[in-house]
DNA sequence: CATTACCTGCAA
DNA sequence: TTGCAGGTAATG
């Protein structure tokens, strides 16, 4: 499941190729959604000829700026793979679209769930989805001060604020259950429940697991790869996320993990590392 | 604030 | 054959 790492490592495997290519081509296939609600010809017409200027990431946001200020946004979801192919390699499994490029290659968007989306959007759209999105967790202005300010205000339960785009962008599941893991704290913590210290020790596990995340180039599970293909290695540096279902010992102490579920997602933790009454 | 629809491969 | 996996928009 792509989170802030995931995007971030297709960013980069992106930003050495596609700087200075110019689009010459757009192929879709069977799933025409894939690029909203918009014929896919009007579409076509506008990136034909945009050369593309720069890769930035927003939260899950994947942006590729073109140079008429327009932008193509890239949101993975659950399963969407973005991949640089030879204009003549086979399809990707699941391919929906194809972005040609003028040096012969593919930017190729393959998505099982088809629940992502590759839309081609002007500026004041991409300024309105960032104001929409929390702060950038590995952002200089993402402090624990700003973390305390922004829980203040809020009542509900830990799990469901980190998996709040609008409260911090880039978490998921994932993430949010290895940050909570390390800073040991109950996933059903209240916001309005945390120490000073709680919060300090909240936002370093956010950076931390966000930046090994990142070090190990993403995790995969099933589907996540770089633009090359290549799978992360993340999943071997996980301490309880997938491992409370069968009850696992937790890395720290021992004892048995635990999944349950909050706002519909399964959270896995440690039931002594984690306590819900401190 | 919480819950559901959207999808489909795969494990049970 | 059923139900689970989960990011986001829409709905209550």
């Amino acid at each position: 499941m792509p989170e802030l790492p995931e995007v971030e490592t297709v960013r980069r495997s992106l930003e050495r190729r596609l700087p200075g290519r110019l689009i010459t081509g757009l192929r879709v296939h069977d799933f025409a959604g894939v690029i909203g609600d918009e014929p896919v010809a009007a579409v076509a017409a506008r990136l034909q000829d945009r050369r593309i200027t720069h890769l930035r990431r927003r939260g899950k946001y994947l942006l590729v700026d073109l140079d008429d200020g327009s932008s193509i946004v890239v949101h993975l979801r659950m399963t969407g793979r973005l991949v640089l192919r030879d204009r003549f390699a086979a399809p990707e499994r699941f391919e929906h679209l194809a972005i040609e490029l003028d040096d012969g290659t593919d930017i190729r968007f393959a998505d099982q769930r088809k629940f992502g989306r590759v839309l081609h959007v002007q500026p004041p759209d991409v300024r309105a989805l960032s104001r929409r999105l929390g702060p950038e967790p590995l952002g200089a202005g993402f402090t624990a001060e700003q973390l305390k300010s922004r829980l203040i205000r809020r009542t509900g339960k830990l799990k469901s604020l980190l998996l709040d785009q609008t409260f911090v962008a880039g978490l998921g599941n994932i993430y949010a259950d290895e940050a909570l893991f390390r800073a040991r704290l109950h996933p059903l913590r209240t916001a309005d429940s945390l120490t000073a210290d709680d919060v300090r020790h909240l936002h370093r596990a956010i950076r931390t697991v966000l930046r090994e995340g990142l070090a190990n180039r993403g995790t995969t599970f099933s589907s996540f790869s770089d633009a090359a293909g290549a799978p992360g290695d993340n999943q071997h540096n996980l301490r309880v996320y997938g491992r409370g279902r069968t009850g696992e010992p937790c890395p720290a102490c021992g004892s048995a993990l635990c999944c349950i579920v909050v706002s519909h997602r399964g959270s896995h933790f440690c039931p002594r590392c984690q306590p819900f009454n401190v």
